[in-house]
DNA sequence: AGGATTTGACCGAT
DNA sequence: ATCGGTCAAATCCT
């Protein structure tokens, strides 16, 4: 791997976040051997190395393992979640069989933003749950005939949290990536450790009461001021396979997580050997990246972030 | 007016 | 028989 590739970027600037919480449990150690301080540190080490495993992994073209769930507020996330594998051949069926293999996610955010447009279809009171079950489909089933669905159920344990599962492939990403993907995000201010985009609150009826930035009708998307202020909560999202959401400072080191390192290896864009070090002084050019359509219809990569 | 959402009904799976 | 996923008419919103 080299510092050509976005996953190259990512990989030195673990490294580096490694380093650091190494050196501040350390520190904390010295100064207080029983401070609780240490196992956020310990924490933090533990995701830059989740991240950074992953990354080689991706990089020597392993494959991802099988479903499960990623819990966004747990403190041991999952390292990857994927989509369930393509449908067999032959015409799809018309109600899918009950506890249907799906890929899900619970996201303690607002907002659920994973690049795609659904559109709300139905709503229902399930047993044993207290909030309704809402389901959702690609906008892009009547053009393109994306049979992608999702399901979306408050967890009764966190009402703030949301279990998502998401059922079938996105037909409409091939050829026509662009045509089914919302136009990249188009604010990134990483000089502020705050990472804005447009979040898609979906237009189809997403749980987003705090959705930040507001879609226009039709599909389109506006972003929000790049003069907005900065943001304690940081929200940021890639899809390869599988929408991804972290919407937790405290998660940060999660936010370059699996699903980013490998969207970042597909995205593959060429940037310059000193790209660390522009990120970190903020000058880093993702924002032309994110606004390059090209570099994204391929992609299914979505930054959120909400500015409070 | 057209598109999106809501909601009761329908129907297949268990 | 019950549950839950989808349909589709009604309603809402822009």
């Amino acid at each position: 791997m080299t510092m050509d590739t976005p996953a190259a970027v990512v990989l030195e600037l673990m490294t580096m976040g490694q380093q650091s919480a190494k050196h501040l449990g350390d520190l904390l150690r010295a100064s207080s051997p029983a401070s609780p301080h240490q196992e956020l540190a310990a924490e933090i080490l533990r995701c830059c190395s989740r991240v950074i495993d992953t990354l080689r992994a991706a990089d020597s073209g392993r494959k991802r393992k099988a479903p499960e769930i990623s819990y966004h507020q747990e403190a041991a996330p999952p390292a990857a979640a994927v989509w369930s594998p393509p449908p067999p051949p032959g015409p799809p069926p018309k109600r899918r069989a009950r506890g249907a293999e799906a890929v899900k996610e619970v996201t303690s955010g607002t907002t659920t933003v994973d690049g795609f447009i659904w559109r709300k279809y139905g709503q229902k009171e399930i047993n044993g749950h207290k909030h309704p079950r809402l389901y959702y489909r690609c906008a892009h089933k009547q053009q393109q005939g994306c049979n992608a669905t999702r399901r979306v159920q408050r967890t009764q344990d966190h009402p703030a949290a949301y279990e998502i599962a998401y059922y079938g492939e996105h037909t409409c990403r091939g050829a026509s990536a662009a045509a089914c993907h919302p136009p990249p995000p188009a604010v990134v201010d990483f000089g502020s450790t705050s990472w804005g985009s447009a979040s898609a609150g979906a237009g189809g009826g997403s749980p987003s009461p705090a959705a930040s930035v507001s879609q226009s009708q039709g599909g389109g998307w506006s972003s929000p001021s790049a003069s907005a202020s900065p943001s304690s909560e940081i929200g940021f999202e890639l899809e390869a396979h599988g929408p991804w959401e972290w919407r937790d400072a405290a998660a940060v080191e999660e936010l370059i997580g699996a699903a980013a390192v490998e969207e970042l290896i597909g995205a593959a864009p060429c940037y310059g050997s000193g790209a660390v070090t522009e990120f970190l002084n903020g000058s880093f050019g993702w924002e032309s990246v994110l606004n390059d359509p090209l570099d994204f219809a391929g992609l299914h990569h979505h930054i959120a972030t909400t500015f409070q």
